[in-house]
DNA sequence: TATTGTTATACTCTATAACTATA
DNA sequence: TATAGTTATAGAGTATAACAATA
């Protein structure tokens, strides 16, 4: 019942100001996520997964492919699919077969989705805002960004999870 | 409740600097949170919220109310009871009326629950190691503590978001 | 064969409201 | 009345695997 991984080696603990933070960060970014849940769900009807989508679709000035989309949104594939689904419906968006690539579909922001999101926007901004940014300085945020991104980038650069063996103890459940 | 939140007001943008701060941010914790669910769900059979638990258990030398570890994880009250049903069948903690406060019910982690979060830990701590704080050198992790300890303590002290109105504009779906 | 995307399915999680019981 | 917690229920989101079509 130890746990050295599978890699074997002893695991170095965290000295305290390491994990403080570890703590301050996820939970102050979990904090934030929420109340920007709550703002696009009462301002917006849309989740933070369907913003980011339109996000990034106003950034590619308007089109792009569902992998393309799914590459910055975490999620797999048939979890974007589900939401595009509800997105298409609901009229902020269209999809089609590329023409490039049959297999592809292009997505296109609809100028219902532009409205919205431009609807939503601003309340977003507040809120990111009201959290985030006023109570740290300029300075602060320079590093901050400066620093995240470092760590943002290192992240991207690791082994995608999937070369993991799945071991998948049911301990609970 | 006041303000031009939804609507009215200039909302006044956000700066390039501000921008990325806030992408590198969400994206980079966001990154960090997926491993660590992969490895909790790996090496425990657990999720996150559950890891929460028991590690405020620990840190609480072994029992809490439920509103006590409510606090702590963002959920509502029915989200815990939920997780705890589920622990409690798991054998990792048990559940039972408080001698103070008969309304309370008294959480305490079993040593089969101390057992598992001592398992999961060093892949955790690993992983956070890897992920977060490898890149960082130790004058980065001090800032980044200092930052986030900031604007944790701002965001925690925000008027909390249950004083809004439910609006729910069903604009998706 | 590899890639793009969809579908079917099953499951986990979360929120709301109604409810019980104690204070 | 207010608080602590549970339950019922319903819905949203996610992941996996099987599948079809194109490259």
């Amino acid at each position: 019942m130890n746990g050295p991984d599978a890699d074997g080696g002893d695991v170095q603990a965290l000295d305290p100001q390491q994990i403080e933070t570890y703590f301050a960060l996820t939970e102050a970014v979990s904090l934030l996520q929420h109340q920007v849940e709550q703002q696009l769900q009462a301002e917006g009807g849309i989740s933070t997964v369907q913003f980011q989508v339109l996000g990034r679709l106003v950034g590619a000035r308007g089109r792009a492919t569902m992998t393309q989309l799914a590459d910055g949104v975490v999620y797999s594939r048939s979890g974007l699919t589900y939401q595009a689904g509800l997105m298409e419906r609901a009229g902020l968006i269209t999809r089609e077969a590329s023409p490039d690539d049959e297999r592809a579909t292009l997505v296109a922001i609809t100028d219902k989705g532009r409205a919205l999101f431009e609807r939503v926007l601003p309340g977003h901004i507040q809120v990111t805002r009201r959290m985030l940014i006023d109570p740290l300085s300029d300075e602060d945020i320079r590093r901050l960004g400066d620093i995240m991104t470092r760590a943002r980038d290192h992240m991207r650069a690791q082994p995608p999870r999937s070369a993991r063996r799945g071991r998948r103890t049911g301990s609970a459940s």
